[in-house]
DNA sequence: CGTGTCTGCCCC
DNA sequence: ATTCTGC
DNA sequence: GCAGAATGGGCAGACACG
């Protein structure tokens, strides 16, 4: 397969922004690959090399991306950048500055999709001195023998962005009309297993769905579904391979929240921890991250407490790990926590300085069975059952089962006077939704304090924010300083009524003094209210605080920079939050 | 050897 | 993480 | 209502360079 025929592809699917449509030309692709046999090329529809929960990483992003750009054409890092800053993606300078150069040498090579996968998955394996050469070398061998479109895929493939609208739902939904004839009304005499007609259409997209679900894996799925149903149907949940966790929307009220998850409700405590899968099979025990990495060595503990609390041979649970003080049992927030991550030094060290107490929540799989489809109360019930609690240690997370605002505000006030988060809140009925947002549940968190800043610093946007300055660094004062406090970008519409980017980026630009690559200083005269969900500690930043969740919320037209927030102020809130 | 820069479908 | 937007 | 895109802070690790 040669890769410009890939291109063709990304580039009707960019072009098309109807999701129907979308899959129209994408089921027609795989059904290429099927007859082809090379399903591989599937993850490079998503602008992968590797499934989901594969570890390998390229290394590679924006800054090594313009390296090899300018290695591969000439062109240099200032004319590349400032392209990009006009234009927002690298993607597109590639193909204009590849293109152009593609004009005069007569090029006769070909581009395959193998060697394109080739190079691309050589690009984890190498480490050590030289590693960066060499990966630009691999990057610009492709580059030179590419069209202009086809560096623009490549460099957006690097980058983990390809753009064209080709999430989940669209690929699932493709392979469905691509390994699955639909049967016309008039023929109903052509019987067959991979005949659809609209009634069991909807079953096998659930089927489909089901086996990745159970894979995280799309070119086994594809793979599956070629051979037909029962192919599918045979995918298993597998304790020791990850399965993408299910996530849950805010919502403002218990009112709002009710109506939306039903009554009665489980609530729960929501802690600042961080995401914890937890695989038992046998003796093998494995832990996950939201992102499907695997952590099971940086956290040495988790072995340990599944094996001593925990019942049963094999299991899947869904759990929250929340970072504490051994001395003083308090917990700790979250940024203290993250330092155990990604950890490959040290590790038992910090295990003692800052322990973590696992708060299961959900479990999806126990002895030998999924328990996805197995409603929600059924599998606490078992979590409550298997676990024998330990608190610091492991137990199933503070909850109550309610069907009463009043009785929900008070577990809410207690979460929050433990220190927690907030709650969340969960339909007693539902089955788990792996990677899925429909999440049957819902979260709830407290209002948020705002600051009146002033922008001091504005950066150019990318993708649909190309062309405007979208980016800002905002300060608050100390004296007649200004110290940064942080950046902030969202809140601001693109489209809709609002305060617009387009009407910021007017503003900020006759107050420009001084420009370097893609980011302005302006005179401080533009005050913006921030709301922020908490203050921490900052490395970065000359007020040594930045805000948590940033978002600008309106303009403040009437007030000065000498209105803004004083670092005292900033201190002050600190400290009554502690 | 220390420091700076870059990267991560990172974690939140 | 949050927010906005198109479907 | 949902998925996707475009953004935030901070962390550890890896590599380049002086």
């Amino acid at each position: 397969m040669q890769y410009s025929q890939l291109c063709k592809v990304y580039e009707e699917l960019e072009q098309n922004s109807s999701r129907l449509k979308k899959t129209e030309i994408l089921a027609d692709f795989l059904k290429k690959l099927k007859k082809e046999k090379d399903q591989e090329i599937i993850y490079l529809l998503q602008g992968k090399t590797f499934p989901d929960y594969s570890e390998k990483e390229f290394g590679i992003s924006e800054k090594l991306c313009i390296k090899a750009l300018t290695k591969a054409s000439g062109t240099s890092d200032k004319e590349i950048i400032e392209r990009w800053r006009k234009i927002g993606d690298i993607g597109k300078v590639a193909e204009q500055i590849m293109g152009r150069k593609k004009q005069n040498t007569l090029f006769s090579h070909k581009l395959t999709a193998k060697k394109v996968l080739d190079n691309l998955k050589k690009l984890p394996e190498l480490e050590g001195k030289g590693t960066i050469e060499r990966k630009l070398a691999l990057i610009s061998e492709l580059l030179t023998s590419a069209s202009g479109t086809e560096a623009k895929y490549i460099i957006r493939t690097l980058l983990g962005d390809l753009r064209v609208g080709t999430g989940e739902g669209t690929i699932r939904d493709s392979i469905r009309d691509a390994c699955f004839e639909t049967s016309s009304e008039e023929d109903t005499s052509k019987k067959s297993l991979n005949v659809m007609d609209s009634e069991n259409k909807k079953q096998i997209t659930e089927t489909i769905q089901d086996a990745y679900d159970k894979s995280t894996d799309w070119k086994l799925v594809f793979e599956q579904a070629c051979k037909g149903l029962s192919a599918l149907k045979s995918t298993e949940l597998t304790p020791g391979k990850p399965v993408k966790v299910m996530l849950f929307p805010k919502e403002d009220s218990f009112e709002d929240g009710f109506s939306r998850v039903g009554k009665p409700a489980l609530i729960d405590y929501k802690y600042d921890g961080f995401r914890m899968m937890i695989n038992k099979n046998n003796n093998q025990i494995k832990v996950f991250t939201r992102r499907l990495d695997d952590v099971s060595k940086q956290f040495p503990e988790v072995k340990e407490y599944v094996k001593k609390y925990i019942k049963g041979e094999s299991f899947i649970l869904d759990t929250e790990a929340v970072g504490y003080d051994p001395e003083t049992k308090k917990y700790r927030p979250f940024q203290e926590i993250s330092q155990r991550i990604k950890r490959k030094y040290d590790i038992d060290k910090m295990a003692r300085e800052l322990p973590i107490e696992i708060n299961v929540f959900d479990i999806i799989y126990y002895n030998n069975k999924s328990l996805i489809k197995t409603p929600f109360k059924e599998r606490r019930k078992i979590i409550e059952k298997i676990i024998e609690k330990h608190p610091y240690k492991i137990r199933p997370s503070e909850a109550i089962i309610t069907e009463s605002v009043e009785k929900a505000e008070n577990f809410y006030k207690k979460a929050i006077e433990d220190g927690e988060e907030g709650v969340m809140m969960k339909n007693l009925e539902a089955p788990y939704k792996p990677g899925s947002r429909v999440g049957y549940g819902i979260k709830i968190k407290p209002s948020e304090n705002d600051f009146d800043l002033v922008i001091i610093e504005a950066e150019y946007g990318t993708g649909k924010r190309a062309g405007w300055l979208s980016s800002y660094t905002v300060a608050c004062r100390k004296d007649n300083k200004f110290l940064e406090i942080g950046k902030v970008s969202t809140g601001l519409k693109e489209k809709t009524e609002g305060l617009t980017f387009k009407e910021l980026t007017k503003k900020l630009k006759p107050l420009i003094t001084k420009e370097h690559g893609r980011t302005v200083e302006v005179k401080p005269k533009l005050v913006v209210t921030v709301v922020y969900q908490n203050i921490q500690k900052s490395p970065k930043y000359s007020s040594g605080f930045a805000l948590r969740f940033p978002r600008i919320t309106r303009l403040r037209p009437d007030r000065k920079a000498g209105d803004v927030a004083t670092l005292e102020e900033v201190k002050k809130e600190v400290e009554r939050k502690s």
